[in-house]
DNA sequence: TGGCTAAGTAAACGGTGGTTTACATGATGT
DNA sequence: ACATCATGTAAACCACCGTTTACTTAGCCA
């Protein structure tokens, strides 16, 4: 005999956590504009109304998954004297991270509404704790170097793929990336 | 008495090009899915149902005018000896240039067709030219670190905009841009 | 066991999108 | 002057979107 699953069918957290991971997944690869609620909703299985129940709107939904995101991306807690081959590590997995934000931020910013929620979350949740962590001196500056650079490597390693970026960087251009994120604690 | 103006009223050619500079500013700020073709055919002063004739779809619209402004967007006239400075200067203008092809890449990247047509007219139109440009040995390599940093430039200044890359950006981050696109010719 | 409430569903609503169709009108050549 | 065709227009079409509403059903407690 089978175990009986001890989960009720109906469960407000679990359902409410499986639109939210969906969204992301979604938004990740579509943006804002181009993902639709019944897609949200599809791939999670549930009925597009528990969107506007569970999150309010889509706009609020989009919300909490880009902050979500961009909180899980914060790196301050690699170590300085590492921080470069760390960082290109993280960038160039093999295995896309399900939690860079990204390309979320990059597909999104079309739309009015997605780019003002974005640009909000990310000086708020990243660019900012970046700048402090990389101190008074020149911290934003090399918060908006580091943003730039692995916006730029996203962009062509996930959107319109380049050789040069893939899967089998040359060892020249990783260690090109690896001095440039360095030079930034250094 | 007023000169009489020799132009007749309907004129296929010019409307065809004010539909088409239209598009290239409505997609340089909205992307392709959150542009509308009433929104372009509004600000061109004709009737939408003229995008169908003249192009035939606004599919077809948007690869006709993001071909346009790779085109334009070639830097391989630029004299080597002073591409850093060059590149900077003009990805820097204070006015932002209307051929900078970018953000309508950013911006667009999010619909599949759009990003299809987007990453076939890219590499043909702009990268492949630039990487025989930038010569046999790594030229694909220079190219694609090019478009990496200038990608990330853009993105930091015209969508999610930040201090360090603003209008008066600090001279240190100005040498470092610079020095970073002459190093790809030196 | 029975009923009450949270959880989920189905269907519709108003708005908007790209596109097509049928029609009106200005330009041109004889 | 008039016929003809390119040019432009108005309106409708059909599909899709986010959201709301009315309803059903599962879970839980007395």
């Amino acid at each position: 005999m089978a175990e009986v699953d001890p989960r009720p069918q109906r469960d407000a957290q679990r359902t409410r956590a499986a639109i939210l991971a969906a969204a992301q997944e979604a938004f990740s690869r579509s943006g804002y504009s181009d993902t639709g609620v019944r897609d949200i909703t599809a791939a999670a299985g549930v009925n597009p109304a528990l969107v506007n129940r569970y999150f309010g709107s889509k706009e609020r939904l989009y919300e909490e998954a880009l902050g979500a995101l961009l909180d899980a991306a914060l790196i301050t807690d690699i170590p300085r004297e590492r921080f470069g081959e760390t960082v290109v590590a993280i960038l160039t997995a093999t295995q896309r991270s399900q939690l860079n934000p990204l390309p979320m931020m990059m597909l999104a910013s079309a739309d009015p509404t997605a780019r003002e929620i974005t640009d909000r979350l990310l000086k708020a949740v990243f660019i900012e704790p970046l700048a402090r962590w990389f101190g008074p001196e020149r911290g934003a500056g090399k918060a908006a170097f580091f943003s730039a650079l692995a916006s730029g490597l996203t962009v062509y390693r996930e959107l319109y793929p380049l050789d040069a970026f893939g899967a089998q960087m040359p060892e020249e251009a990783r260690n090109w990336l690896i001095a440039a994120f360095q030079s930034l604690v250094d």
